[in-house]
RNA sequence: GCCGGGGUGGCGAAAUGGCAGACGCAGCGGGCUUAAAACUCGCAUCCCGCAAGGGAGUGAGAGUUCAAAUCUCUCCCCCGGCACCA
C-alpha cells in the first residue's frame, strides 16, 4: 500500500492540501467529492467525482459513441433498451435497468461491431397530465423538467449513448409521423372506427389506458373499473394474428413467446347454428354458438347468451320479460372483477325460448348467464354440463339436465361427480357411438359443414387494438367529422395536427380537447363547410410501437425515416427491457412492423430480433418506488461514484433474475474497484521472486519462462476467456467475479514478484480493457495513466489462446464408492492408467478399500478417479 | 385453477451429471494504530473430535446412475403472468 504514497512523494509535487495521508479514510467520504480544484492526477486515490466528470464531458466532446449508418469493415449493432417514461421519479431500478446494457453494448463495440445505442423518452402519458391537475403545471413544462433531470441521470451513469438521435414523443417533430401513420393506416383499412367498451374509472369520471388498470382497478384511486361504450378507433392487429403467433425467428424468452401466445389465444373449433325459428319469424333464426369440443354436442342440454347478445331481447318470450331485465339490467351493474371472478357462482335466468340442436333434433331451453362472455366467440355457448365445468356447475344449480356423451375409460354409466373434459368414446350421440371421441369431433364437424348447419371456425382472444384514449396530453387523431362528406383523414400536407398549448383538465369526462373551439372547429379539407376535429387522443403505445426505427433517421423532416438508415440498422439486435410489456407493447411493435412492412417502409417482420428480459429490483423484498420504498441514486453515486454503483448493480446476480438491493453489499465492489486503481498504477513489481516466496505458482521454470509468468499469463488468459463468454451472454456477475479473482491472484503475484515486463503489462491492460464495458470511467482513467491513446473504449477486446488457459497440471479427485477420499496432483492430460494407479497408490484411498475387492474403475479425464468397491 | 421462473451457508450468489458453497457481504481472530476507522493477513455449511479424521448436507420424499444441487416422478413453499376464452 504505501507504494503510491512513495510515488506521489518521489514525483515531487507538493503535499496536498488535505491533512490526511493518502488512504486514510473511506475515500470518498470526506471532504472531496465535486472539489474541482483538484488536480485529477491524484495518483493516489480513486475520486469518482473528478474522473467521472472529466471523461463524460471528454466522450461528449470527441462524439466517440456517434454512431455513423457504414462503417468500412463491420457489422452493425442496434442496441436498444426500452426508452423511460420521464416520471419526476428517478430511482434507482432506472439505473438497474439501463447500465448494464450499457455495459453491453460496450462491450459489443470493443467486440468489432459497429454500434449504434440511442436513447429517447416516451413523453405522452396520463401522469403528467394528472401532474397538471394537480399541481397547475403545464403537462409540458412537467414532462420536459423530467426529461432534463433523466438526460442528466443518463449521463451521471456514463452510458455510451448516442445523444444526437435523442427523441421525444410529445414534440411535434415526433408525434406527426404518429399521425401519418395513422393516415396511412387508414387507407389500407387497418384503422377503423367504431363503438366500443372502454376502461373508465366513475371516480375519476374519466377513461383509463389498459396498462392503468391493474386487477381491474385504477391504478390511482383503486376504484373498480367499469365499461362505457363510446365511438372509438381501433388498429386491425387481428389481420396479423396467425403472423403474430409466428415467432420463430426470433430469440426472445420462451416465457415471453408464450404470453404473447396465451395472448393472441388461438382456438381451433366449430360454430354450431341452433335453430330458433319457431321464436323469431325473420331472419335471423339461429343462435350461433362456438365450441371446441363439437364431440360433445350430443350432450347440449341447454344453450346460454350473454346478457349484451343480439338475441337475447327478441328471443325472450312475455312471461320472462321482466326477469330477464332486471338479470341484464344487474349484470350492468357489475364491475369488471365482478363479472370476470372464477369464485362467483354461476346464475342465469330463462328466457322462455327453446332451440333446436341440429345433430340430434332436440329442443334445448335458450338462457341468458353472465358466465359468457359477449367479446369472445358468438357471445352463446352451447351448455354441455357432462363434459364442461363451467356448464356443470350451471346445470347443477338450476336442475338441467346432465347427459353424458363422451364415457372416461370404465364408465358404469352413472351419474358423474364433475365434468368429465377429457378425451373418451363416444356414447349417447346417435351414429357416432362408439368412436374414440377424438375421431368423433373429425366425423361431427365434417358432418355439420357438409349438413349447412355451421363451420369449423378459428377464434382468437386477441381482439383489435383500441387506440382512442379520452385525454389531453397525447398525439391529436387526425381526422375531422363533416356531416356531409363524414370522416375525413386530415391531409399529410396539413400534418402535424398540432395539440393545442392551452388545455383545461376539469375532470369532465370529456376529452379536453373538445372544451377548446379554436381546435375542434376546423373546415372540411374536402367541401370547405363548417366541421370538427377528432378529439380523442392516440394510445401512448402508438409512439413505441415504432420509436426504434425513428432511432434511425432521428432527425429526417421528410419522412419518419428512410428505408435505407432503417435497413442499415433495423431489426434491432439486441433490444432491452422489463418483463411488464411482454404482450402490450412488444405486441403492438411486431404488428406495426408487420402492418410497415405490408405498406412498402421496411423490409423485414419483426421489430426486435434477440430480446433480454431484466428482472425487477428490489429492496427489503419491496418494489422500490418514490412512495413506498424510494432509493435515490444520487447520494450512491456522491459517496462511491457511478462506476461503484454500475458495478454492484451487475455483480448483484443474474440479470434477468432481479436482484436484491442491500447498501452494506455495494462496499465490496467499491474496494475492489480501489484495489484495481491501485494495482494498475503500482508500477511492476520486482522481477526477482521475493521472499513471501510464491507458493502458488506451479511447476517452477521451464525453458527459460519463469512459473511466475506462465502463471500469469495463465491467468490473463483464462481470464479473457471468462469475461467475455460471460458478458456475451449478459452474465455480468460471474465477469466481474473473474475479474476479481483476477485481481486478487495479480496481488499475490505482485507481493511475490519474479514476473517479468511484458507479461505484467499484458494482464494490467487486459484487466484495464476487460472492466472498461463495466466501470467506463475508471477503465478510461487507467487507460490513459497507463499512457495509452484515447479512447480505451475504442479499443478491441484481447483474445485468449486456448492452448494458454489451459493448466499444465490438474487435480484429480478420488472417490471410492463414489465418496471424496483423496486427491492427487498430475501433469494435465494424464492417461487412464496412470492416473488410476496414482489413485489406487494413494494412502487414504488403500485404506478405504481394505479388505474390499474392486469392481469397477471410472476415470473423469482430468477431473475424477472413482473405485467402485464390494 | 392453468402457464412460466425459482427454493443452495447468517445474507447476495457460483457450480446444469464428476471436489457443493467460487466471488462478494456480514461475522470472528491476528497485524498496523495511543485508539478507532480504513487497510491488510487468516478462519469460516453444520455435527462429533485436542487433532488426524469421520458423519450429515443444495425445500420434502422416492427413483435412475459408479457418481445427482443438476436427470425422472410425487408433494410443499415463494415470485411473476393469465384467469368463466366455451
Amino acid at each position: 500500500m504505501t507504494s503510491q504514497a512513495s510515488d506521489q512523494e518521489s514525483s515531487g509535487k507538493p503535499p496536498t492540501a488535505r491533512s490526511t495521508p493518502a488512504r486514510e479514510g473511506f475515500p470518498f467520504t470526506d471532504d472531496g467529492a465535486g472539489n474541482g480544484s483538484r488536480p485529477s492526477d491524484d495518483r493516489g486515490r480513486h475520486i469518482p467525482a473528478d474522473i467521472e466528470l472529466k471523461w463524460q464531458r471528454r466522450w461528449e466532446e470527441s462524439g466517440i459513441y456517434r454512431a455513423k449508418d457504414h462503417v468500412e469493415g463491420k457489422k452493425n449493432w442496434f442496441a436498444l433498451t426500452m426508452f423511460p417514461y420521464p416520471s419526476g421519479d428517478v430511482h434507482i431500478g432506472h439505473w438497474y435497468a439501463y447500465a448494464p446494457g450499457d455495459a453491453h453494448a460496450r462491450f459489443m463495440r470493443m467486440a468489432g461491431y459497429n454500434v449504434m445505442h440511442p436513447q429517447g423518452f416516451d413523453a405522452f402519458g396520463l401522469p403528467a397530465e394528472n401532474a397538471a391537475i394537480q399541481r397547475g403545471t403545464h403537462p409540458r413544462q412537467w414532462t420536459l423538467a423530467n426529461v432534463e433531470n433523466m438526460r442528466r441521470q443518463f449521463r451521471l451513469m456514463g452510458n455510451s449513448y448516442d445523444w444526437d438521435r435523442e427523441i421525444v414523443t410529445c414534440t411535434p417533430e415526433y408525434y406527426r409521423w404518429n399521425q401519418y401513420f395513422f393516415l396511412k393506416f387508414m387507407e389500407a383499412g387497418l384503422a377503423y372506427r367504431k363503438a366500443g367498451p372502454a376502461n373508465w374509472c366513475p371516480s375519476c369520471n374519466t377513461t383509463l389506458a389498459n396498462e392503468q388498470v391493474k386487477d381491474g382497478k385504477c391504478e390511482r384511486c383503486e376504484t373498480a373499473v367499469t365499461k362505457r361504450d363510446l365511438p372509438q378507433w381501433f388498429f386491425r392487429i387481428t389481420k396479423y394474428a396467425d403472423e403474430l403467433l409466428q415467432m420463430d425467428e426470433i430469440e426472445w424468452p420462451e416465457k415471453i413467446k408464450l404470453m404473447q401466445r396465451n395472448w393472441i389465444g388461438k382456438s381451433e373449433g366449430v360454430t354450431v347454428h341452433f335453430d330458433v325459428s319457431a321464436f323469431i319469424p325473420f331472419a335471423p333464426s339461429y343462435v350461433a354458438t362456438f365450441t371446441t369440443r363439437i364431440d360433445t354436442v350430443f350432450g347440449v342440454t341447454f344453450v346460454v347468451l350473454a346478457p349484451e347478445h343480439p338475441l337475447v331481447e327478441k328471443l325472450t318470450q312475455p312471461a320472462q320479460r321482466k326477469a330477464v331485465h332486471e338479470y341484464i339490467e344487474n349484470a350492468r351493474r357489475q364491475s369488471e372483477i365482478e363479472r370476470t371472478s372464477t369464485e362467483r357462482e354461476k346464475t342465469g335466468v330463462a328466457t322462455g325460448a327453446y332451440a333446436v340442436n341440429p345433430l340430434n333434433g332436440e329442443r334445448v331451453p335458450v338462457l341468458v348467464g353472465d358466465y359468457v362472455l359477449a367479446t369472445y366467440g358468438t357471445g352463446a355457448v352451447m351448455g354441455v354440463p357432462a363434459h364442461d365445468e363451467r356448464d356443470f356447475a350451471f346445470a347443477k344449480k338450476y336442475g338441467l339436465p346432465i347427459r353424458v356423451v363422451v364415457a372416461p375409460p370404465g364408465w358404469s354409466g352413472g351419474e358423474l361427480d364433475a365434468a368429465y373434459v377429457e378425451p373418451g368414446t363416444q356414447v349417447n350421440s346417435g351414429e357416432f357411438n362408439g368412436l374414440p371421441s377424438k375421431d368423433g369431433m373429425q366425423r361431427m364437424a365434417e358432418k355439420v359443414e357438409r349438413e349447412g348447419w355451421g363451420s369449423r371456425t378459428t377464434t382468437y382472444h386477441l381482439r383489435d387494438w383500441l387506440i382512442s384514449r379520452q385525454r389531453y396530453w397525447g398525439t391529436p387523431i387526425p381526422v375531422i367529422y363533416c356531416d356531409p362528406c363524414g370522416t375525413v383523414p386530415v391531409p399529410v400536407v396539413d400534418l402535424p395536427v398540432l395539440l393545442p398549448e392551452k388545455a383545461e383538465f376539469r375532470p369532465t369526462g370529456q376529452s379536453p380537447l373538445t372544451l377548446d373551439p379554436t381546435f375542434v372547429n376546423v373546415k372540411c379539407p374536402k367541401c370547405g363547410r363548417a366541421a370538427k376535429r377528432e378529439t380523442d387522443t392516440m394510445d401512448t403505445f402508438m409512439d413505441s410501437s415504432w420509436y426504434h426505427l425513428r432511432f434511425t433517421s432521428a432527425h429526417d423532416r421528410e419522412r419518419p425515416f428512410s428505408l435505407d438508415s432503417a435497413g442499415a440498422w433495423a431489426p434491432v439486435h439486441q433490444y432491452m427491457g422489463g418483463a411488464e410489456h411482454a404482450v402490450m407493447h412488444l405486441l403492438y411493435s411486431r404488428f406495426f412492423s408487420k402492418a410497415l412492412r405490408d405498406l412498402g417502409y421496411v423490409k423485414f417482420d419483426e421489430p426486435y430480433k434477440r430480446l433480454f428480459n431484466q428482472g425487477l429490483l428490489i429492496k427489503d423484498h419491496k418494489k422500490i418506488s418514490k412512495r413506498s420504498n424510494p432509493l435515490n441514486p444520487e447520494p450512491v453515486v456522491e459517496q462511491y461514484g457511478a462506476d461503484t454503483l454500475r458495478l454492484y448493480l451487475m455483480f448483484l446476480g443474474p440479470w434477468d433474475q432481479g436482484g436484491d438491493w442491500s447498501d452494506a453489499g455495494i462496499r465490496g465492489v467499491s474496494r475492489w474497484l480501489i484495489r484495481v486503481w491501485d494495482l494498475v498504477q503500482s508500477g511492476y513489481p520486482s522481477p526477482q521472486p521475493t521472499p513471501k516466496g510464491p507458493a502458488s505458482m506451479e511447476g517452477g521454470d521451464k525453458g527459460g519462462v519463469s512459473g511466475a509468468d506462465r502463471d500469469t499469463t495463465r491467468a490473463s488468459h483464462m481470464t479473457t476467456k471468462r469475461v467475455v463468454t460471460d458478458m456475451r451472454e449478459f452474465r455480468f456477475n460471474t465477469a466481474i467475479s473473474a475479474l476479481m479473482e483476477f485481481t486478487n491472484k495479480l496481488s499475490e503475484t505482485q507481493a511475490a514478484g519474479g514476473v517479468s515486463k511484458p507479461v505484467w503489462d499484458d494482464a494490467m491492460d487486459r484487466l484495464v480493457l476487460l472492466l472498461a464495458p463495466l466501470a467506463p470511467h475508471t477503465a478510461e482513467e487507467l487507460w490513459e495513466r497507463r499512457s495509452h491513446a484515447y479512447s480505451v473504449h475504442q479499443q478491441a477486446l484481447p483474445v485468449w489462446d486456448e492452448s494458454l488457459v489451459a493448466a499444465d497440471t490438474v487435480t484429480i479427485v478420488i472417490q471410492v464408492n463414489g465418496k471424496l477420499r483423496s486427491q492427487v496432483v498430475l501433469p494435465a492430460g494424464v492417461s487412464e492408467a496412470e492416473a488410476i494407479a496414482s489413485a489406487l497408490a494413494d494412502a487414504v484411498v488403500q485404506r478405504h478399500m481394505e479388505g474390499r475387492e474392486i469392481v469397477r474403475k471410472i476415470y473423469v479425464p482430468n477431473r475424477l478417479v472413482n473405485v467402485v468397491v464390494k
